[in-house]
DNA sequence: AAACCCATGTAATAGGTTACATGATTTG
DNA sequence: CAAATCATGTAACCTATTACATGGGTTT
């Protein structure tokens, strides 16, 4: 696991917008950054605390609401540590890609299987495709003016270029291994498998 | 985190190839899938050892190799169980991306920060795109009989699409924060953040 | 009054990385 | 003979999800 303590951060820039309660921090980051990044209670709880104890959060609990809403303030100590964090290079993403590793190895089954995972990935990538678009335009018209509105548009463009390119890769895996599997050649597969021996090398 | 116990696959999915050691199924997954997919020392070798309890495995100690080398080798009831897995739909991948976190936020900095951010991401995207058409130049020189050539291009190409997006999308974002640089808003950001309140919905 | 949303929080568990310790063998 | 590579393994730690427990307030 990565040894920079991601989720604090997110927490923290999530009460850079604004004052905030944990259930609306989970909910704010899930309609903002949703489609790149999501955390869960059992982090942000936590997290909270362990930020009221550092003093780059406060509290202050609303005596009138019978709910006992916890409202959580960034202090200037915690927007600076969220600027440095700002200002750090990203640390590089692990991508652990569990539809590519299945396809990696769909050889040693019949091609309807790799072919299923990626019908389902095609029609997953159109919807998520689909939902990003309308974000993208209600983002347009809601936050044009907004001075964040650049920083949040280019995320947004980000998950639908890489929708697209998904989609398009779909596509075109997909007729490569249907025209495979019009000319079936598991049996030749087999025995020249078993004299190789050797896995591909970079 | 997720509850697929994917990393067991991955091991398998190198011993269905043949037999192996612990340390080179690290090296060729890290070869083979390595753009997408990672394993450490930390997972494979206890799973080793679960495998082994399991059945799904067995090992043979060289005892002419005075390293101790033990090769595993994949039984039927592995084969069994990778096949079932290779047929589950894959779950799906949760993504966090620090990149597009901090862009996400970095309107609360001056731009040059995401500008810098960018411009690295950039750089980076191209010199992985360069590495994959190398791959894949390789790969179609040196496997493009091999049984198993689509399944591993397909995974190779996802890499290249992706990389391709990733780097378009930089270039096109990176043109949209210089743009804005150019004629700063960050006054009118400040008053304008301050009378919203709320963050971006969906 | 049921259903749903707001709201806080914890416990169990899994998944994973990093760093370290140890040593043999091969190659330049 | 030094450096690189082969090879096994563990310990410490962190990150994160899932599921649960609990209850108030709001809407239909």
């Amino acid at each position: 696991m990565a040894r920079t303590n991601r989720s604090r951060f997110a927490v923290l820039g999530a009460l850079s917008v604004g004052p905030r309660t944990g259930y609306e921090i989970q909910r704010d980051l899930a309609e903002s950054v949703g489609h790149f990044w999501t955390e869960s209670y059992g982090q942000i709880y936590p997290i909270l605390r362990e930020l009221l104890e550092s003093g780059e959060v406060t509290v202050s609990e609303d005596p009138e609401s019978g709910r006992g809403r916890k409202v959580y303030r960034i202090t200037p100590a915690g927007t600076k540590a969220f600027q440095a964090w700002l200002r750090d290079a990203p640390s590089p993403l692990a991508v652990r890609n569990e539809l590519l590793l299945k396809l990696f190895f769909g050889g040693t089954a019949p091609p309807e299987v790799a072919i299923g995972h990626l019908e389902r990935a095609l029609a997953e990538s159109e919807a998520a495709l689909q939902t990003l678009e309308g974000v993208m335009a209600t983002l347009e018209r809601d936050d044009r003016d907004d001075p964040m509105f650049p920083y949040w548009a280019i995320t947004v463009k980000a998950g639908i270029a890489g929708y697209r390119a998904h989609r398009d890769w779909c596509q075109e895996s997909l007729s490569t291994l249907t025209s495979l599997r019009a000319r079936p050649v598991a049996r030749r597969a087999r025995a020249a498998r078993s004299s190789r021996g050797a896995a591909r090398k970079r």
